[in-house]
RNA sequence: GCCGCCUUAGCUCAGUCGGUAGAGCGUCUCACUCGUAAUGAGAAGGUCAUCAGUUCGAUUCUGAUAGGCGGCUCCA
């Protein structure tokens, strides 16, 4: 108990801890017993296996408490709250087909097979049920069953029996399956009213691995049912879609409180609704699903955060280069992009075709797509000459917009629009160059994600998905190899993510953490052999002799749109200075004052300062509100004791202010934040 | 693409058990205006998403389409 005020987190918890914690059974025993005193502990792991309180723990087993607090009783009570869900459903419609009921992040789900979807007079009926059986005070009660006895039991339940089928394979069985059937012995849980009573009844079971809290009661401090979607059985959308019913679940209600104010503070701050709240994009429907307009302020933003970055890539060693929207189908049949997205690609415009009076084809025509991807036409700039080892790494950079026709379910806001512009570069080196390239990339990456206010982050490295790329081996291990030497060596944390690169190279992807504790996927970096093959790229080395280089992709933003969506989000639209659309808002006390600011202004203009004056006639009250609301980072005030003094006074987002300060200081220090790139 | 829900003024939302509609904010006009988050009065603004159907009559009921939202699948 040294660190009272630090609250439990896996990180929190030194390991050392936990081991003095772990005892040693030396008789037959139990949670129940080794914990009497702990009225906190909620489930044991033995031998480091999550256990029921009350199952028995031969000797020679070593046993730690778990709190409902930590992770992995976190976990539990969420497993348990779903459970709780299911059997208010059943209750209510017993020909309601069980499904899969895992914890997820922050709640659980479970999903059903039922005639009807769910509505939201259905889940508030749910609540009030599931109060009732929290309330009993239901004990779950392990029991272990044989294949054949749980078929038997369970069949009545069709998704079950199919689970059943796969014990031992849950990964084969889909997310979340491993709660209802793992490795080792099968097992039902029933629910007890009045458990150890003679009343006692089972009132309901469920084929599950378990472990289980001691009482639903546990459960009653911090559940609530949040919504209901589809979700495709076992996650492939081949199978048939259930109803699935969101949760949330928590120790306490304050943990519940907080958690629902944390959705709250997350739904302010949605980019899609500050990108309208402050004007700076759109979406209108005469355009199309996920294409943007960015309105003036937008504009604003978005060229500051562009600029910046044009800067970086030049002291970088980029060169910038450009390319057209649409191409013919020929380069994305090279480029093998056509044989794996072509369902993501907008259909192809057939031009060019010549028909004779007869209808008979003259000339065949051909298909144009619109781009997907700017690397194919890096990969032309490339080879529109000879290369000489002299002139590597060779780095282009664009500001490359494409398009992708994104399934109409999956388009949302800036962060998955069909049409983005994507910071995109392809550095082309030799094999020998390609590590240290690798290294700087990523250092360069991170410094600039730094300068935009981002601090947090993470890699994941993502390998090869066997079914969905193409290349050989050895080329797909030296590249992984290659990155992870590189990733490792930065110190940040590298997280596996198995098969999930992209066609033709593993990659690194940068997830940076937001003022609110949500991870983004940020930079991504690739490491390609195999389109320099494809479009038999080549240089001339020091010997005379023709190579291939290698290629590396890397965006930074990922897609500038879906970057200032993040940005938004992550100052809830309170942008630092250099980035927000109006920098300086000049409010007179009264409109005597007006042309005494507007001469201030005037001199921040010429300093490059976006500054205006408020001439509307509002009341100053107003004013000052207005310029509050729209976030602006400096208020600048004058009134006569300003004037008599040369003076301004600043008021601050957070209302604090300062008065009098001398007209040439104010401006100077405004010059200063922007320039230094610093949050006011 | 799949499942469910939604679409009323520029924005946020009331409302009509079928008889063509209201508020707040914003906009415009007028008056007011001296110190840190709302001065007052007035005005304009809507084929109630679109297209069909039912009906004497549809914004309201039914269907289709489009767009949005929440998930699922997908994400080079």
């Amino acid at each position: 108990m040294s660190d009272v005020a630090s609250p439990p987190s896996p990180t929190a918890l030194p390991s050392a801890d936990t081991t003095t914690e772990a005892t040693k059974t030396t008789a037959t025993t139990s949670g129940v017993e080794l914990y009497a005193e702990r009225r906190d502990v909620v489930v044991v792991r033995v031998d480091g296996e999550l256990w029921d309180l009350d199952r028995e723990i031969p000797a020679g087993h070593v046993v730690e408490p778990v709190t409902i607090g930590e992770p992995d009783g976190l976990a539990v009570l969420r497993h348990s709250a779903a459970h709780v869900l299911a059997q208010a459903v059943q209750q209510v419609n017993p020909d309601a087909k069980l499904g899969i009921g895992p914890p997820v992040t922050d709640g659980f789900y479970y999903d059903f097979d039922v005639e009807t979807p769910f509505t939201p007079e259905d889940l508030k009926a749910l609540d009030k049920i599931m109060g009732r059986i929290i309330k009993e005070g239901q004990t779950f009660r392990r029991r272990v069953v044989t294949e054949d006895e749980a078929r038997a039991e369970l069949a009545g339940e069709p998704y079950k029996l199919e689970l059943i089928g796969l014990k031992g394979s849950s990964a084969e069985a889909g997310e979340g399956a491993d709660v209802e059937v793992g490795a080792g012995e099968l097992t039902i849980y029933e629910n007890v009213r009045g458990a150890g009573r003679e009343s006692e009844t089972v009132v309901w079971k469920d084929l599950c691995r378990g472990p289980h809290l001691p009482s639903t009661r546990l459960i009653g401090n911090g559940v609530q049912l949040q919504r209901s979607a589809a979700a495709y059985w076992r996650g492939s959308e081949k199978n048939p879609m259930l109803q699935r019913v969101y949760g949330t679940a928590w120790p306490s209600k304050d943990e519940l409180k907080a958690y629902l104010e944390r959705l709250a503070e997350a739904e302010r701050r949605d980019h899609r609704r500050l990108g309208s709240e402050m004007d700076l994009f759109s979406f209108p429907d005469e355009i199309g699903s996920g294409l943007a307009v960015f309105h003036p302020k937008g504009g604003v933003i978005r060229n500051a955060m562009e600029e910046y970055s044009r800067q970086k890539h030049i002291e970088g060693g980029y060169e910038f280069v450009y390319s057209p929207h649409i191409t013919k189908e020929k380069l994305y049949q090279v480029s093998g992009h056509l044989d794996w997205y072509a369902e993501g690609m907008y259909p192809p415009m057939h031009l060019d075709e010549e028909l004779d009076d007869d209808g008979t084809v003259r000339k065949p025509g051909q298909n144009y797509y619109l781009k997907p991807m700017n690397c194919p036409m890096h990969n032309l700039i490339f080879d529109a000459r000879g290369r000489s080892y002299r002139e590597l790494p060779l780095r282009l950079f664009e500001f490359g917009t494409v398009y992708r026709y994104e399934k109409s379910g999956v388009v949302h806001g800036l962060t998955r629009a069909r049409g983005f512009t994507q910071d995109d570069a392809h550095i082309y080196c030799t094999r020998e160059q390609m590590k240290d390239e690798l290294t700087g990339t990523l250092n360069f990456v991170l410094d600039l994600l730094k300068d935009y206010g981002l601090e947090d982050f993470y890699l994941e490295l993502s390998t090869r998905d066997p079914e969905k790329s193409v290349g050989s081996d050895e080329a797909w291990d030296e590249a992984t190899r290659t990155l992870e030497e590189v990733a490792t060596a930065s110190g940040l944390d590298l997280v596996p993510d198995p098969e999930g690169a992209a066609f033709y190279g593993p990659k690194i992807s940068v997830q940076a953490k937001d003022a609110i504790g949500r991870t983004w996927q940020m930079s991504t970096i690739q490491l390609d052999f195999n389109l320099p093959e494809k479009f038999d790229l080549q240089y001339t080395a020091d010997d005379g002799s023709r190579q291939r280089p290698v290629m590396i992709h890397r965006a930074l933003f990922g897609s500038i749109e879906r970057f200032f969506a993040v940005l938004l989000e992550h100052y809830a639209g309170a942008f630092p200075a250099w980035l927000a659309p109006v920098q300086v808002k000049a409010v007179p006390v009264a409109d005597a004052f007006d042309d005494y600011l507007a001469d201030v202004v005037t001199r921040l203009k010429a300093q490059g300062i976006r500054a205006e004056v408020d001439y509307s006639d509002d009341r100053f009250g107003k004013k000052i509100r207005n310029a509050a609301k729209e976030k602006v980072p400096f208020t600048l005030i004058a009134g006569g004791e300003d004037v008599e003094a040369g003076a301004v006074s600043f008021r601050f987002r957070d209302g604090t202010q300062e008065n009098g300060v001398p007209v040439a200081d104010a401006i100077e220090r405004i010059v200063g934040a922007v320039r230094d790139r610093v949050q006011v």
